[in-house]
RNA sequence: GGGGGCGUAGCUCAGUUGGUUAGAGCGCCGGCCUGUCACGCCGGAGGUCGCGGGUUCGAGUCCCGUCGCUCCCGCCA
């Protein structure tokens, strides 16, 4: 329950907060003028503080002056009212906001600010353009959707800081100007003044400094971090971002997990009605996730899950399964169940595997005398027919869906339509949340590239599942990512605390001993000197809030986020620097600006 | 870097096959109103149709370019 304001001057209590058996006190208070009701001999004024909404009500014969006062009075006006609380009469309560009992006979009243008239309303009846949002966001953040999302925020942040702390977490800050590590993301970079042609960079993650305070000793280190990557955006993809990173010493994958679970049952507790399977949470592996879902973040609130089918169909007429599967390709199919999809619409459904860079989706209804209706049947076996229908567990009139590609370019076509269908025909059951562990990820994966022909699927101090580096593509490492509602929420890992590991990832990496010495020397050389097996997570808090708070978009969980294009319409960032800025900055470079390409 | 969508009054939107003076609701301004709570009634103001160019007798509408926003692919260790 909140705390009454320090009485003072301007009032003495919050606006939301009355109730009926304030009835007959006479308090002061302060907000903006939400509504204006004026029935010429009777004035309604709702004032509206961060704690909600309080009716004024003005009578000419209660104070002549503030009853002129009221009629000055606009939308979003500051004003300090004195008066009494007053019970309403019964017809007259309002059932629709908390204080609806009662109302403020307003006795004295001040104007503290007048206000232009708002851009957009302090509503939330009309979806407003959000660049005008963005670019008045004192006004956006008025509303009370927003006011009630950032204490949501304030509450998520608050529950992993007590929740850390009593498990003896240290909170340490890390730095925001750093080297720049280019391996991973773009880095935002910021020249040097004192040292011109030095550039620093701002951090991708806390993950090298997190690792050297687990040589340090300090065990156990969290730190609500803000992360910083130059890349194109996304709904929920930022330049900056807000993580709660952690590590701890002396364990493995299984004490991260569990106090990952404890901080996050916390967590969703906070919201009401959102409720999940109690942990433990359950693991799937990564290669079984992008078998039956085609991607790493399984969305496993409704079913429809792929089945890998080309070797039951291997040898059929159909000339386009047989290409893909000559070529080495695979061939994926779900059962999207009975629906009613018209010729159009099921053409459609090859933009959604287009965008992917698959060809066409192959739909099949099930049923008829052949065991698939249509033309495509003829292509195949009475054997394949019902072997198909056997995997899929296809009843009569099921519509099967079939991708051939590559086998990434399959899964994840696939499990884009997969997730269209769910969406199309609103397969996800109302309220329904799924949260679960995605472990085993591969340590590498080919590029294809042959100067540099692997890169980390993780990051390259994620630990190894093995230790024969002949076949990279082989092996294994010890990550794991917790998904909720199909989207990245966390990962994390065990780390390498073995120097000469670290030193065979990176010669994998295609980083020979000179460069990996240049780059990461200073973690080596810590690695030399008493590293403890370690671990850790970093929570995506945007993300975390944006689910918990229903919103699409993490700009609606940011105070001050940015645009698609990086850009923020409140302050015109980025924007250009003065002349003599620059040259401060570059004195005693050769080339300030470097012609690119 | 590539693809899709959007841009008309302060806000949210409509605007037919290219055709008179570009409309609605809300908001705003003025008037009336003593129990409203999305108050009500009456009246009024308010538009470079994102910007630039083109086609046409005529462009909000068609074409080209451009800017901004947005979603998706790539990218995001």
């Amino acid at each position: 329950m909140r705390q009454p304001p320090k009485a003072n001057g301007f009032r003495d209590t919050w606006t939301g907060d009355l109730r009926g058996a304030d009835a007959g006190r006479e308090v002061r208070v302060a907000g903006w003028v939400h509504r204006r009701r004026d029935h010429g001999g009777l004035i309604f004024i709702d004032v509206r503080d961060r704690s909600g909404i309080v009716q004024l009500v003005f009578h000419p014969d209660t104070s002549g002056e503030a009853f002129s006062a009221a009629e000055r009075l606009r939308s979003e006006h500051v004003i300090s009212a004195l008066g009494t609380v007053v019970e309403r009469e019964p017809q007259n309560k309002n059932p629709n906001i908390p204080t609806g009992d009662i109302e403020l006979s307003v006795t004295a009243m001040e104007t503290l600010a007048e206000a232009q008239t708002p851009p957009f309303p302090v509503d939330e009846d009309v979806e407003v353009d959000e660049t005008l949002r963005l670019t008045n966001r004192a006004v956006d953040l008025r509303r009370d959707v927003m006011q009630r999302t950032l204490e949501l925020r304030h509450a998520i942040v608050k529950t992993m800081r007590d929740a850390l702390d009593e498990r003896d977490f240290l909170e340490i800050e890390t730095p925001i100007l750093t080297r720049s590590t280019p391996e991973g993301a773009r880095d935002f970079l910021v020249p040097s003044r004192l040292q011109p042609g030095g550039w620093y960079a701002l951090p991708q993650s806390p993950q090298l400094f997190k690792q050297l305070l687990m040589i340090a000793g300090y065990e156990r280190y969290f730190q609500i971090a803000r992360c910083f990557r130059d890349e194109d955006l996304r709904g929920f993809r930022q330049p900056e971002f807000t993580q709660l990173d952690l590590e701890m010493s002396f364990v493995e994958e299984s004490d991260v997990i569990e106090v990952m679970e404890e901080v996050m049952t916390k967590i969703f507790a906070l919201v009401d009605g959102f409720e999940v399977a109690p942990a433990p949470w359950p693991h799937m592996t990564y290669a079984e996730s992008m078998l039956k879902y085609g991607n790493d973040k399984p969305d496993t609130r409704f079913g429809l899950e792929i089945h890998d089918v080309g070797e039951l169909l291997r040898g059929s007429e159909f000339k386009v399964f047989e290409g893909v599967l000559g070529r080495g390709g695979v061939i994926r199919a779900f059962n999207a169940g009975v629906r009613e999809m018209s010729r159009s619409e099921l053409d459609g459904l090859n933009e959604v595997v287009q965008r992917y860079g698959a060809k066409a989706v192959a739909p099949i209804v099930a049923g008829g005398e052949a065991g698939w209706q249509g033309n495509l049947a003829k292509f195949f076996t009475a054997e394949q027919i019902s072997a198909i229908n056997a995997e899929l567990e296809a009843s009569d009139g099921d519509l099967l869906l079939f991708v051939a590609d590559t086998e990434p370019t399959a899964a994840a076509a696939i499990g884009a339509l997969r997730l269209e269908l769910g969406e199309r025909f609103g397969l996800i059951p109302e309220g329904r949340h799924d949260v679960l562990w995605i472990t085993e990820p591969p340590m590498f994966e080919a590029t294809g590239d042959a100067e540099l022909p692997w890169t980390a699927i993780h990051h390259p101090f994620t630990a190894p599942t093995g230790t024969d580096f002949s076949d990279p593509g082989a092996l294994g490492s010890r990550g794991y990512d917790l998904v909720l509602d199909g989207v990245e929420i966390g990962g994390g890992s065990i780390r390498i605390h073995d120097q000469a590991v670290q030193e065979q990832v990176f010669a994998v990496l295609g980083m020979g001993e000179e460069e990996a010495n240049r780059r990461f020397g200073f973690l080596l050389d810590a690695l030399k000197q008493g590293a403890p097996p370690h671990g850790g997570i970093a929570m995506g808090i945007d993300r975390i809030v944006a689910i918990l708070a229903g919103r699409d978009s993490i700009r609606d969980v940011i105070a001050f986020p940015k645009t698609a294009s990086g850009g923020d319409p409140l302050t015109g960032a980025p924007a250009p620097v003065d002349e003599r800025q620059l040259r401060e900055l570059f004195v005693a470079s050769t080339a300030p600006v470097v012609a690119a390409e």
